[in-house]
This record gives C-alpha cells, sequence and structure tokens, in this order.
DNA sequence: ATATTTGTTTAGAATTGTTCTAAACTGTTG
DNA sequence: CAACAGTTTAGAACAATTCTAAACAAATAT
C-alpha cells in the first residue's frame, strides 16, 4: 500500500514535470526529468551546476555535468528558473521565477529569498532616453553580527 | 609652454596617484600609475580587466594582463574600486565607490551610475537572527523600448 | 509494432576568465 | 649605491562553462 502510494505519487510528480517541460517545448527525457524532480519538489531552491551535479549524483542519478548545464541553460530560456547574480565566478540558479529579491550570507555564501512584499523600491530613477526597465535585481549582503 | 604645462599637469597627476597608492600601502610603480591615470582621470569608470588591458595597450602603455589583473583586486581590496555584480561570466570593476547603483544595458552591455539620491529602499525587510548588512546592491536592467 | 527522423546525452576536448609560479626587475631604505 | 622587499611578467595552471560529434532515445510516420 505505502509502495503504491509512493509509486503513484512519483507518477504523478513526474506526470506533472512531463507536462511541464513539454509546455515550454523539451521532451521530457529521463535526465530532465530527474533534475526536475530534484528542482521542482515544492519548496523553492538556489543551485550551481555543480552543487546540483552533486546532488544528483548523490540520489543515485546517472548524469553528467554537460547535461546538468544544458537543462539548467534550458529551463532558463524557457523561464522555469531564474540566473541571480551574486558571485562573479559562477552562475546561481532559482527556480523561484517570481519577483523578489535575495540575502547573500558572505560568510557560508547562503543565499535566501526576500519576499517581494517586505522591500520595495522608492523613487524609481529617471530612465536613459527610450529605454524601458527589464528587470530589477537587489541583493542585500550580509554577515554575522560582530 | 603647451609642451610644458602638460608635462606640469602629468606630473601633478601622477604626484597625487603617488599619494594615493602610497596611502594605501602600495608603491607607485611605473605600471600602477599608467592604470591610475587611465582609471582615476575625473569621470568615474567601469571596466573588466581586459577592457582597461586593451585601453592600456592601445596607449602605448606597456603592461601585462596579469598586472592588470593584480592591480584592480589590489586597488579593490585597498577600496580604490568597487566589484559590480553584472554578468557572472566577468568581474566589473567601478571607479565610484560611494553608495551608488547601476542601470545595465542588457542590449549593448553599457553600465551607468544611478545617483544615490535617485533611488531609495522602502521597508528595509527583516534580517536573519543575528546578521547585519554589509551592503545593497541594485541592479536595474534597462532595454531599448519596442 | 517498426522504421525514420529529430532532438538529447555524453565524454572529452576546447574556450574563457582568472590566478599562480618563479625568475627577472625595480622602488625604497639605510 | 647596496641590499631588501615588493612587483612584474610570461607562461603554466585552474575552474567554470561551452562545444563537438558520436551514440542514443523520444516522437512520428509507416
Amino acid at each position: 500500500m505505502d509502495k503504491l502510494n509512493t509509486r503513484i505519487d512519483q507518477n504523478d510528480n513526474y506526470q506533472s514535470l512531463t507536462d511541464k517541460l513539454r509546455g515550454v517545448g523539451l521532451r521530457a527525457t529521463r535526465q530532465r526529468l530527474d533534475i526536475g524532480s530534484l528542482l521542482f519538489s515544492g519548496k523553492n531552491r538556489h543551485v550551481t551546476a555543480e552543487s546540483l551535479h552533486d546532488e544528483a549524483v548523490a540520489s543515485g542519478m546517472k548524469i553528467s555535468l554537460a547535461t546538468i548545464y544544458n537543462a539548467l541553460n534550458q529551463f532558463t530560456d524557457a523561464g522555469l528558473l531564474r540566473e541571480v547574480l551574486i558571485d562573479p565566478s559562477r552562475t546561481y540558479f532559482d527556480t523561484n521565477t517570481s519577483s523578489h529579491h535575495h540575502f547573500f550570507n558572505i560568510d557560508n555564501g547562503q543565499l535566501t529569498d526576500i519576499p517581494n512584499e517586505e522591500i520595495n523600491l522608492l523613487g524609481l530613477p529617471n530612465l536613459p532616453e527610450g529605454q524601458i526597465i527589464d528587470g530589477v535585481d537587489i541583493l542585500i549582503r550580509i554577515k554575522p553580527e560582530d
């Protein structure tokens, strides 16, 4: 019974993932479903290609680093993920694609979402002539007190 | 007369640069003075190691790329420059070290300062327990209208 | 079902931005 | 101006990412 439920849930998950992928024009391959199951499992996540690959390998998934890079870029192009600017030396991806911002703990590298209600820009600056806003990124760097 | 003035001005520039470098504990070498003359010549600038190296070479300065990297990092550590997060694939340096933010034109890669008076955060979010703010980075991505 | 087409994965090579190494060089100090 | 300590440099090394082209798997037509 337990086993059966687990299998059904898993199928459900992979089924909705399949729809999600098809919806953006990507084939629902085993690798994409595996990656998707790690990324889109409810809670929002921040990953790098390396960190996700390590996690996939640790979960026993067979998938190459190149495929992780491909998938992260394709998911991002498709709007399923967002890139976050943190550190010029690596690319971070965020499963939360809605408008929101981040705390970055410079001490341990931890990235956390700032709910959109909790922050606002006051006095949007004048844009250069003929330009419009594509997006706004706010990063608040934090560190331990004392 | 012209020539003489030019030489005097140049000496003046290099003299104040020398002080600036000594002031942060760096020797005033020919290379650092050359780089400094490109960076700290009045107007604020945004550069990458490559762009600055190209510029230096174009001005007939003899300086290696490794030295540019060294100098940019040392200047940044010394507080003479700031890093700006724009693009995970390159490091940008800003000669404006005061608190301010940026427009990034995603169409042509151009970076412009937003004067600090023109922008403000409303409703600073609650920080995680025991953490304090180290800094705030705001990047407004812009693009051509239509 | 099966064959064909087209998209995907992969290992490894290639590329790019950046840092490291160690030898030659140059400011600085006595 | 000698000696020391810091600096520069070419080239090697490194790390993140992309590319290549061959094997493979999903979709589609048969």
